[in-house]
RNA sequence: GGGGCGAUGGCGGAAUUGGUAGACGCGCUGGUCUUAGGAACCAGUCGAGCAAUCGGUGAAGGUUCGAGUCCUUUUCGCCCUACCA
């Protein structure tokens, strides 16, 4: 099965649609039939029968089921969490829309902002994720390895200070890998939304303090230059290992509420952040880890040391090998004394979905006034997006449609959610859907996919290797959750991840994009075709994108140089996880090669119109054969770069071996084997070909004789103490002395042989290495 | 800061398990045919050398009869990730 769906909800249609006053739904169809249009040009086998679109209500109504099926199951809640919030447009920015801490669409400073937003429970399944990813033996490293780091498992171990102050605050909860470095404890560091941040809602000081924090923003590039800052409160943290021993308690801007408690003890000799705070405030900074090669003098002076080291000036601690030892001793050692206890956290956070947006699928939820859920009932789904609306308003333009928003269940007036589902949600699922395209009732059928499922290959590029496949791998288990009739955890067996097709970027004397149709080349230097021939400058090569117009009309590419040529190309240089390099010389000379093919062709054609009685037919069958066999490994492997150089093999040998004597039959069964196996990367010849042949079969692949393979004779390398000296071809399979013999007779090789003969290496059929 | 991947001619890149390095294409050089060619065809194309030969896969070292491939160190480049406690 090779299916065809478009993920056709998103912002980029919302924008467009903004931008020309259009329907998104018009404008997102018009754009799928000309996307259609090209795919069905360049010959791809596409079983059309199973198209599906995000966008459509087909495919969104099972969608919302699917939520609330969630939703029963607990997997799915709403709580309130802080957001990228644009002032100007009122809406939620995702962290990649937030650039140098401004939206990148308004310019204007992103706050942060507590907002009630729906999330999907991912984080319950955090193990199963990252212990599941070594059953995946056909998916990348790379993309394994990414995984691992996003979901990000930590061992350590919470620690309860207790807290002397003013305030009702009797413990602050940090949870640390270091426990070994508790010695080395100078100050407490909380997050600004940590819980005890009521107590200074009052405080200027600090509401002051805050603003200075969100003004940075909540976008990771920002926190990552931004300076440390600290706002002071009256508490004291005790150390529990040396209780006489008493540390300020600050909020600081470095500590993140959603990793760990939003807490964490501060050890400035052993982090560099922790580092840089005591060093601006002027904290202790205790040593207490030493490189090995150093005495217990050593102190910490210019930077934090974290490399592996012995402990010191630590008490019981003394000695233990940091960090390997003296971790799991130290956790030991809390646990007895019920100061500390082993705990696991995880990076990776439940997953955020609502969308402050109208193209999208709504969110199956309504609410009384009192903020209580009520999920939509199934005879009232799916939830459909209103038509013929105002795009142009602030904010989310569903909130603006008040008919819309009413509802009345069970005879209850409620308000509908107007957030829509993140298009992570739409893409989660899709292969179950193209496994059952049609069916009304449910997004899939169990019998369906179970004859399906898992996808056998999957194949997209490495900017999904995190998002869209971790997503997907949760969308499978939160199905199967307390769920009998759904036993695949894992959507996708194996995993290919391809490049993307790049092209030089231009830009005119005034910064703007040029695209490459308006230049013409000038004695070697580029230029505008019109307005002056102005000179431009050449940027980077970069995926094709429409806003910066390094892009390729691919019609126009098929109209001049044909579908075949643009097929050819794109497999035939880089390896296809590779990126390629668009060129007018790479296509044109596609198109050269399709020509060659072509006087092969006629070559062929006039040879078989022939009567020859010779039949000399070894070669070619031992050609063909191999070919074959090459052409099903490549396959196989992906290799199609080197496939094109096959077939660049097959014309250079044909274009000769053709002048010798064949009969007809000999050549006509050979290159109809020929063409079938080059017809998946150029259809469109082949098939013009095999008609002009008029050859009527339907094509099967060919089987390849591997006893005509075996040769008779063979290359053996000849090597003088590891030197390569010469080629012998000899017949197989010789014993090693009737080799050496052979190359005693050699002149050219004899010569070499000055002394003695120490040792002989013989690898059959491949080399001799005479070691002298 | 942490992690990963990679480095082969002028260029894109080949090279099952360690066993003929540079397949194939682009570009370039020379030639043939042409009024002309930016078409087609033929020949050549890792470097040095007239040659025999020698050197050569970022650098240095190691394992091995033998290393582009395995190990150690190092340089450079790319990618991911990041106040993750």
């Amino acid at each position: 099965m090779h299916p065809m769906g478009w993920d056709s909800f998103g912002m980029p249609a919302e924008n467009a649609a903004k931008q020309n006053n259009l329907d998104p739904k018009t404008w997102t169809e018009s754009n799928i039939s000309k996307m259609k249009v090209q795919l069905k040009k360049l010959g791809l086998s596409i079983d059309w029968d199973r198209e599906i679109s995000t966008c459509s209500e087909e495919y969104y109504k099972h969608q919302q089921k699917f939520f609330l099926e969630l939703y029963k199951k607990k997997l799915v809640y709403r709580k309130e969490n802080y957001v990228n919030w644009d002032p100007v447009d009122q809406t939620v920015l995702a962290n990649e829309q937030v650039i140098d801490g401004k939206g990148w669409r308004s310019g204007a400073v992103v706050e942060r902002k507590k907002l009630n937003q729906w999330f999907f429970n991912i984080s319950k399944f955090s193990d199963d994720l990252l212990e599941s990813l070594n059953q995946l033996d056909k998916w990348p490293k790379k993309v394994k390895l990414m995984q691992k780091n996003w979901i990000g498992k930590s061992f350590g171990c919470e620690i309860n200070f207790k807290i002397e102050g003013a305030l009702p605050i009797k413990r602050i909860k940090c949870f640390t890998t270091r426990p070994d470095t508790l010695f080395g404890f100078s100050f407490l560091a909380v997050s600004i939304d940590h819980e005890i941040a009521k107590f200074y809602e009052k405080d200027k000081d600090f509401i002051k303090f805050k603003d200075e924090c969100s003004k940075s923003g909540t976008t990771e590039e920002s926190i990552a230059v931004g300076e440390k800052i600290g706002f002071k409160t009256d508490l004291l943290a005790i150390n529990p290992v040396d209780p006489s021993k008493k540390v300020p308690v600050y909020f600081a801007n470095f500590v993140l509420m959603d990793y760990g408690f939003g807490a964490v003890f501060g050890c400035p000799a052993h982090d560099q952040r922790d580092f840089d705070f005591a060093k601006k405030y002027n904290l202790e900074i205790k040593t207490v880890v030493k490189p090995k090669e150093e005495d217990d003098t050593f102190t910490v002076k210019e930077k934090a040391f974290s490399d592996d080291g012995v402990i010191i000036n630590s008490d019981f601690l003394n000695g233990l090998e940091a960090p390997n030892n003296s971790v799991p001793e130290t956790i030991k050692i809390l646990e007895t004394r019920k100061i500390g206890k082993k705990l696991i956290t995880f990076r990776l956070k439940d997953w955020g979905v609502s969308r402050q947006r109208y193209w999208g699928c709504p969110i199956p939820i309504a609410y009384d006034e009192e903020g209580n859920e009520y999920p939509i009932p199934d005879d009232m789904l799916p939830v459909k997006l209103p038509k013929n609306i105002d795009l142009n308003v602030k904010g989310n333009p569903l909130d603006h449609q008040k008919n819309w928003k009413e509802i009345i269940i069970d005879g209850k007036r409620l308000t509908r959610e107007t957030d829509t589902l993140d298009t992570f949600v739409c893409s989660s699922w899709y292969y179950l859907r193209f496994c059952s395209p049609t069916e009304k009732n449910y997004g899939y059928t169990k019998k369906d996919i179970d004859y399906w499922m898992p996808v056998d290959q999957y194949i997209g590029g490495i900017e999904h290797a995190i998002l869209h496949l971790l997503y997907s791998r949760f969308f499978m288990r939160a199905l199967a959750f307390e769920n009998e009739n759904f036993n695949i955890t894992e959507p996708f067996e194996d995993l290919f991840t391809q490049g993307m097709v790049c092209h030089e970027t231009y830009k005119d004397p005034e910064d703007n994009w040029v695209s490459p149709d308006e230049i013409e080349v000038v004695n070697g230097e580029k230029r505008l075709r019109i307005n002056n021939k102005i000179k431009i400058t050449v940027g980077p090569s970069e995926s094709m994108s429409k806003s910066k117009k390094n892009t390729i009309d691919p019609e126009k590419i098929i109209e001049d140089y044909g579908a075949d040529s643009a097929r050819l190309f794109i497999l035939s240089d880089s390896p296809p996880e590779k990126d390629v390099q668009w060129s007018e010389e790479g296509i044109s000379s596609s198109y050269k090669f399709i020509q060659k093919l072509w006087n092969l062709h006629l070559k062929f054609e006039d040879e078989i119109s022939k009567k020859h009685k010779k039949d000399s037919s070894e070669n070619i069958l031992k050609f063909t054969n191999l070919f074959i066999k090459k052409i099903e490994n490549y396959l196989e492997n992906f290799s199609y770069n080197v496939i094109i150089a096959s077939m660049h093999e097959m014309y250079n040998f044909f274009i000769k071996e053709l002048n010798n004597e064949y009969t007809k039959e000999t050549l006509y069964e050979n290159y109809i084997k020929i063409l079938t196996v080059i017809s998946p990367i150029i259809p469109h010849y082949t098939s013009e070909t095999l008609e002009l042949l008029k050859y009527k079969n339907n094509l099967s692949w060919p089987l390849y004789n591997e006893d005509i393979l075996i040769e008779d004779s063979v290359n053996i390398v000849v090597q003088i103490n590891g030197k390569k000296r010469g080629l012998l071809t000899l017949n197989k399979n010789l014993s090693e002395e009737m080799i050496f013999e052979e190359i005693q007779k050699d002149e050219k090789l004899s010569k070499y042989i000055s002394g003695p003969i120490k040792n002989k290496i013989y690898i059959q059929n491949k080399l001799m290495n005479l070691i002298l």
